[in-house]
RNA sequence: GGCAGCGUAGCUCAGUUGGUGAGAGCGCCGGAUUCAUAACCCGGAGGUCGGCAGUUCAAAUCUGCCCGCUGCUACCA
């Protein structure tokens, strides 16, 4: 029985074409996964596309196509995206796939056996031209032409007390239920503070939640209710159900949902509420991350400081944006980009870090023993080399698997300053001239070191790891971190060593 | 308004249950070196630990108040 490991992203809406927050959450649940696969586990990796809603039929009506078709034409850059940063999906799953409409009126139906699904009048306040309730809190004050107040939607638009027939779901009931989850399970949700954010929330009681709408067509039909389409939310989160194969498939429970911060109440309340209606197991944990902000500054058109990622990939490399990400940005919390960032983080970690170790070492191995790879031997510092990489490999497995993704990267930076030190204490090109056994032991354990780093960096930084691997002689079949302590057959013929990570200098 | 959290070197941040002289990375300065991608290695510069007042033999670490910031939530309307 294999190790296996379920995890999602959430589904963008593809209204628009992508930003940098979903480049953001595709990278990271990709290290997650690259890591995981390394590290043995059998992987499913979801992420996808969530195309129902009101938001979507009237983008779509605006520019006179069919929803469908609409989003057949915004879906690909998404795709695209992922493919260009290397995101190793399963399944890129779309919320008009039909296996997904069929798994949404399965679950459906779960909870309306367990009695958890009841009609009733939906009432709220009710924007005609934006097709669209806002909660009181939503609305703005104004005055109307003849200065009596009046409210208005978060858009400026007039809205009226109105009362529509809607499917509720009892979510009242599954107050206590999810308490007590949270008592259980403290790290269902992630980072701390959202956990305490939800708690506080559930705490303060929960209202039964609207579940369909008749105001609008687009979305999966409610099965035997005419003229219900479900909220767009259950249709969503169900989405992670499909993926995993149905409602009784051989992926369900998730392990990992990973998601942004702004949906974090959906995925930590409705989400485990739903699926204790029906009967399902719930997933292990949500973690929402933050957003990466330009320079500090929330992204806007008005502004014009919308950044496309794939543009940022193109000209910086996708190795390099993915790992300035994942370094850079603390996991879970709101984290800031610039190209000056980017360059300065990558320059030093990359160029004058990992790829500077490799080069250094690999170079007088082809100038010093023809490029056939040393073996190992005594030399000065060596244990304490080999004591650093064993306590820095153990950190970098926790932060990993306790998803710091940004501890780890710091992990691994350490071991690279640790093999740089090494090297220059030993100074192997003095060693060169009067002892080339000596020399040859410290290029061994520069160069073993280096390796180690280079698995490990490879959910990072994927299609780099691979040429450096390549470079270090380190075969195919001996990358993952089942062949950590195995080394590289001595005598091994190397290939002449290149610069992976150049130095990035700013074109003047 | 309530709840929670934050405010530590230029920048980004670490700092278990209060106690050796307050730390890391980046940036900066100096030294050393030349294998390497002007990279690497060593050393240094130093910040009232947001402010004030307390508790204590002793507080960045506890208490109260104040200032500023963030998240969640509520309400006035």
């Amino acid at each position: 029985m294999s190790k296996r490991f379920y995890l999602t992203t959430a589904i963008a809406y593809p209204n628009g074409r992508p930003h940098m927050g979903h480049a953001y959450e595709a990278i990271a649940s990709d290290a997650v996964a690259r890591f995981k696969r390394l590290d043995g586990y059998d992987v499913r990796f979801l992420t996808g596309t969530d195309e129902h809603g009101l938001k979507i039929a009237q983008a779509a009506r605006a520019v006179g196509v069919e929803p469908r078709a609409y989003v057949d034409g915004t879906v690909q850059p998404f795709i695209e995206l992922d493919r260009q940063l290397g995101i190793s999906f399963d399944r890129f799953i779309r919320t008009t796939d039909d296996d997904h409409k069929a798994l949404c009126q399965a679950l459906w139906q779960r909870m309306a056996d367990k009695g958890d699904l009841y009609l009733d009048r939906y009432e709220g306040w009710y924007s005609v031209r934006d097709e669209a309730y806002y909660d009181e809190s939503e609305l703005v004050a104004a005055e109307d032409a003849q200065g009596l107040p009046v409210k208005l939607s978060p858009q400026g638009t007039p809205v009226e007390w109105t009362v529509e027939e809607s499917w509720f779901f009892k979510l009242s009931a599954y107050a206590e239920p999810l308490l007590k989850l949270y008592a259980d399970q403290p790290d269902f949700i992630q980072p701390s503070s959202r956990f305490n954010e939800m708690r506080a929330f559930v705490d303060g009681g929960l209202k039964d939640l609207s579940m369909s709408r008749t105001s609008f067509d687009w979305g999966v039909p409610v099965p035997g209710s005419t003229g219900h389409v479900m909220y767009v939310w259950v249709d969503a989160l169900a989405n992670y159900l499909t993926g995993a194969g149905g409602s009784d498939g051989e992926w369900w429970p998730a392990d990992l949902h990973i998601i942004g911060k702004d949906v974090v109440r959906f995925h930590a309340i409705y989400w485990p509420a739903f699926l204790m209606s029906a009967n399902l197991p719930l997933p292990k944990i949500v973690f929402g991350h933050g957003f990466v902000l330009n320079r500090g500054v929330k992204m806007s058109k008005s502004d014009g400081n919308v950044v496309d990622p794939a543009e940022m990939a193109t000209r910086f490399g996708v190795d390099r944006l993915r790992w300035f990400l994942l370094r850079e940005v603390a996991f879970g919390e709101d984290g800031s980009y610039s190209d000056e960032a980017i360059i300065e983080r990558t320059n030093a970690d990359l160029a004058n870090g990992i790829g500077n170790l490799a080069q250094r070492a690999l170079s007088m191995v082809a100038k010093n023993l023809g490029g056939a790879m040393p073996g190992p031997g005594p030399s000065a510092g060596a244990d304490l080399l080999a004591e650093s990489m064993q306590t820095l490999t153990e950190a970098y497995f926790a932060a990993m698997n306790g998803l710091q993704l940004h501890r780890a990267l710091e992990a691994v930076m350490a071991m690279v300053n640790a093999a740089n030190g090494y090297f220059a204490d030993n100074a192997p090109w003095k060693l060169a001239k009067t002892d080339v056994a000596a020399m040859s032991h410290v290029l061994h354990a520069t160069l073993d070191a280096t390796r180690r780093i280079v698995l490990m960096v490879q959910p990072v930084m994927p299609e780099a790891s691979q040429r450096l691997l390549d470079l270090l002689g380190v075969t195919a079949d001996a990358r993952t971190f089942r062949e950590l302590d195995v080394i590289v057959s001595i005598g091994l013929q190397l290939p002449e060593p290149q610069g992976v990570f150049p130095r990035w200098a700013e074109p003047a």
